[in-house]
RNA sequence: GCGCCCUUCGUCUAUCGGUUAGGACGCCAGAUUUUCAAUCUGGAAAGAGGGGUUCGAUUCCCCUAGGGCGUGCCA
């Protein structure tokens, strides 16, 4: 019997922004491989640029995280917290010989780089120190620690996404593992906690790839058995650029607050860079159960509002009430009249606006949308018309509906059932189309010409609002 | 500049040498309807260009073009 070894993928967002909708995807793709092999993801907070991390990313990759449904296992790990850790690994390759102090300063580095880019070459440290005796170190100056790397040959990563990528090292750099100041720098850090993690799959995006030769550079001087990689293709915006704020590249707050429910983002992003034929909606049993690396394709997707949209509005359609009252709670924390809104639902609004939900949910793409339908159950009285609705209600139609409203009195009991048989016997009787009462009562009750089933809101707002609506316009 | 990666409808994608190149979003038309949606039906819409390999290329190889990423004592 073989032992399966366990495996273990983790998202590694530098909290200097907000989680982005790269960011999640790529947490999204480490979490679905990790539970569809049984394993874990872990979360690590690569928090080493300590001016620029602030505890507010981190927080807000943290929520972000959770309100997807993609919290990693086990608390997570700050990198900062490891300091100590990476500068003993530096130490450690300095006396297995795979390292060495080097005292170039930043004016000899950036000499370097010009006539590197001068002569067309790639730019690259020189290698002066490497085998320079330590004697020789100037007086009072700090040195950095840097990688022996191998001059010749290649690094070859056999990568899940990408295939195999060929890097000659003549092209790589003896790169700086440890700073002058004895911090260590990103590729260091990340191999060793990788490392010591255990973690045995890197997902990430693919604007790492060229890190990942370097990094295996790392894990041979360590001896250390090199991840199997997985480099995914970024998120463009629409135009095709790099993501940007003007396009997506909000927080995954942003999103939330925009009105898209989390599965409807997640099963979006699962869908860009992924697919299982023709498949386009996956629970999240589905997705863990088929995901794949090998099905993720190479190239950048462009993210596609519409899509996102259409999609959210499958999910707001077929989510329960309770959801969507659940799921519109932080749109009403951000919403301007918010707190108006919520005191009327806790008043009597709020069974017709639930009553409502289905029909409502029925045309919104956003949970906005659907608050911004059911408005008119929240609004003060009498509600303010908008134009269209203005227009209708002409001293004919209003006429038409007092009329109405004496016929409504009698029905008992108040259905969607019943107030459809009586608006249809009324506007038979008076010898009007539907078509000419419909649409004036829409009007008076909910001040717009847009709103869901007029029946629906008729019954949902109960006979005594219902007909207070009609005379509030009818007067 | 140099290195690496990418390239099927407007967008996300299927196809794993042989298909009328399929689906989804969006778009257009129609049906339905008290409005708007939703729903249903139909439609327009793609293999970047050029060379090979092959009986046969969207599929494999090369070149060109375009795009992206990297090229820090940032992560």
């Amino acid at each position: 019997m073989t032992i399966k070894p366990r495996v273990v993928t983790r998202f590694a967002p530098s909290p200097t922004g907000f989680l982005h909708i790269g960011g999640a995807r790529t947490a999204l793709f480490n979490w679905l491989y990790a539970r569809h092999h049984g394993g874990e993801m872990l979360l690590r907070i690569e928090d080493t640029d300590r001016a620029r991390s602030t505890q507010e990313a981190i927080s807000a990759i943290v929520d972000g995280l959770s309100w997807l449904g993609l919290e990693g296992d086990g608390a997570p790990i700050f990198q900062s917290a490891r300091a100590a850790r990476h500068r003993e690994a530096a130490e450690n390759l300095l006396e297995k010989g795979e390292a060495y102090r080097c005292y170039a300063s930043p004016e000899e580095l950036a000499e370097m780089r010009e006539t590197a880019a001068a002569e067309g070459r790639q730019a690259r440290y020189d290698r002066r120190w490497r085998d320079r005796d330590p004697s020789q170190a100037p007086e009072g100056v700090a040195p950095v620690i840097r990688l022996k790397a191998p001059i010749d040959g290649e690094t070859i990563i056999d990568d899940q996404v990408q295939g195999t990528v060929r890097f000659n090292n003549a092209d790589l750099d003896d790169l700086i593992i440890l700073r002058s100041d004895g911090t260590p720098t990103y590729m260091l850090a990340v191999v060793v906690d990788d490392h010591d993690m255990g973690v045995t799959h890197i997902i990430r995006g693919d604007d790492h790839l060229t890190n990942a030769a370097r990094q295996a550079l790392i894990y041979q001087a360590f001896d250390w058995p090199l991840p199997v990689m997985a480099h995914i293709p970024l998120i463009h915006g629409p135009d095709g650029a790099k993501l940007s704020k003007r396009h997506g590249a909000l927080g995954v707050d942003q999103y939330r607050t925009m009105g898209y429910l989390p599965e409807a983002l997640r099963n979006y992003l699962v869908r860009l860079g992924w697919s299982h034929g023709d498949d386009e909606f996956f629970t999240t049993e589905e997705m863990v159960s088929l995901f794949g690396l090998e099905a993720v394709g190479r190239s950048a997707a462009r993210f596609d509002f519409a899509k996102l949209e259409s999609m959210n509005g499958h999910y707001l359609r077929s989510a329960s009430p309770e959801r969507l009252v659940d799921a519109l709670g932080p749109i009403l924390d951000a919403a301007e009249d918010g707190a108006q809104i919520r005191a009327a639902l806790e008043g009597g609004a709020g069974a017709a606006f639930e009553a409502l939900l289905p029909a409502l949910s029925e045309r919104a793409k956003t949970l906005n949308d659907l608050l911004d339908s059911g408005r008119f159950l929240f609004a003060p009285r009498p509600l303010t018309l908008d134009a269209k609705a203005e227009k209708l209600l002409t001293a004919e139609t209003r006429a038409t509906l007092k009329a109405l409203s004496a016929a409504l009195e009698a029905v008992d009991p108040w259905t969607v059932e019943t107030v459809d048989g009586a608006v249809r016997a009324f506007a038979e009787e008076a010898g009007l189309k539907l078509g000419k009462v419909g649409p004036p009562l829409r009007a008076a009750l909910t001040g717009t010409t847009s709103a869901p089933g007029i029946f629906e809101v008729l019954a949902a707002l109960g006979r005594d609002e219902a007909l207070s609506r009609i005379a509030d316009q009818a007067g």
